[in-house]
DNA sequence: AAAGACAATCATATCTGTCTTTTTTATGCA
DNA sequence: TGCATAAAAAAGACAGATATGATTGTCTTT
């Protein structure tokens, strides 16, 4: 149910000179050469992912967003679903490729954990993984795939939080309250923001709020 | 981009006998019929909405789930657009008696705000909700048909608390926040619980923890 | 008889998956 | 080295399915 649907007529999209196939120069290896389109059509369907939304993701648009032909695309993923798959796959690892970078930063604040998912969740990623998740909600084929890697995400989410934070052994009970509330409450805030629920000026405050609370949770601080 | 289109041949419908149209009995004048008819078809948008998400919440969906002809439907609703306002609306103002209703009860702690809102949550009205607020993301006319009407809910869902808990008044920053916090975290968390990323054994926990936030930030009692 | 409610059909548009054709690239052999 | 050829990449065309809005027809209520 497409709300008024305005019908722009797309711009015709001229072959690109032969020898310039991608934003690459020199001559390389075939393998590397499709790997690297397919690497091209994986962004092209997470930009649109954030520009159209999931339902509005189609096999042109894509197409269209990484400069190849339908028929080129479908040479490299044999359907629409094999895109989406091997876009939720390299979602997912960015993130936690995102994570693990962050951890090997040499600092660590209780609180940085705060900051750090916020940033995180500013990026097109998680703006693209959410549409995924609620389409989840009513594709079970889609569902399938999406949940084990969720799962897997909660999982090193803790698990990371848990070796940075050793001092937090001691209390487990505080902890798993401390990662989903961090987790639940900065996921909220980006969604609301993003849909518009949410005043962007109340960003900052919720933050510190938070914060707060977290270090309030920490054993030997003051929980 | 739906995923795996299971292809289910749509059971025929039959012309249900002339005289009993609806669920109602007995003859009715038309303009209360008409009117009935369009409930009826609002009520079978928000359950589309729910069961298929907006993106697949199409006119011959809510036509049969209303059980009634697209051409029926048409006559009712110009066109599909027309059938989402109306449905909005219809969504927007249940949410808002709900609440009034909540306010109408005797007894006010202050974490009733909690209970209350999370069990408002937990209805069929706020998923379809959401799935508007995603789609409208990226649709900028669901855009701007949602967004006035999600400002006049945050603002009514504050003076709503601020009348009933009227010892809140001498700390406004306190206030805010709470209702932010409130607000922010419980959609969050039923967001959560909705596209698989929360395990419902995590949302008691985090209901107390929350009410407890919300006691602190009282100004009398401790904040 | 007029108007309203409902049903059925049509034309158009778009997406999807498949198939065919063209172009580019790599490689084997003279 | 240079050309021929096969494989890969890219483009284009096609048919099936479905959604949408509009039109037309039928029955019922007023």
């Amino acid at each position: 149910m497409a709300l008024s649907r305005t019908r722009i007529a797309r711009p015709i999209r001229q072959p690109r000179p032969a020898n310039e196939t991608g934003r690459e120069k020199g001559p390389q290896l075939q393998a590397a050469k499709a790997a690297q389109t397919r690497a091209r059509l994986i962004e092209a369907t997470v930009r649109c992912l954030v520009k159209y939304g999931y339902a509005n993701t189609t096999t042109p648009k894509v197409a269209e967003e990484a400069g190849l032909s339908r028929g080129a695309m479908m040479h490299h993923f044999e359907n629409g679903t094999a895109l989406i798959k091997a876009t939720i796959a390299e979602l997912h690892e960015k993130r936690l490729r995102a994570f693990r970078r962050a951890a090997d930063k040499p600092v660590h604040e209780v609180t940085d954990l705060v900051e750090t998912y916020w940033r995180q969740l500013q990026k097109p990623a998680f703006i693209a993984f959410h549409e995924l998740a609620v389409a989840a909600r009513t594709d079970s084929d889609l569902a399938s795939i999406l949940k084990p890697l969720q799962d897997e995400f909660a999982e090193k989410f803790n698990a990371q939080a848990e070796q940075l934070f050793p001092e937090w052994a001691s209390s487990p009970v505080n902890f798993a309250l401390a990662m989903t509330l961090s987790q639940t409450l900065l996921e909220g805030m980006a969604i609301s923001v993003q849909t518009g629920g949410m005043d962007a000026a109340k960003v900052e405050p919720m933050l510190r709020h938070l914060e707060a609370q977290i270090a309030a949770l920490v054993p030997t601080t003051g929980g």
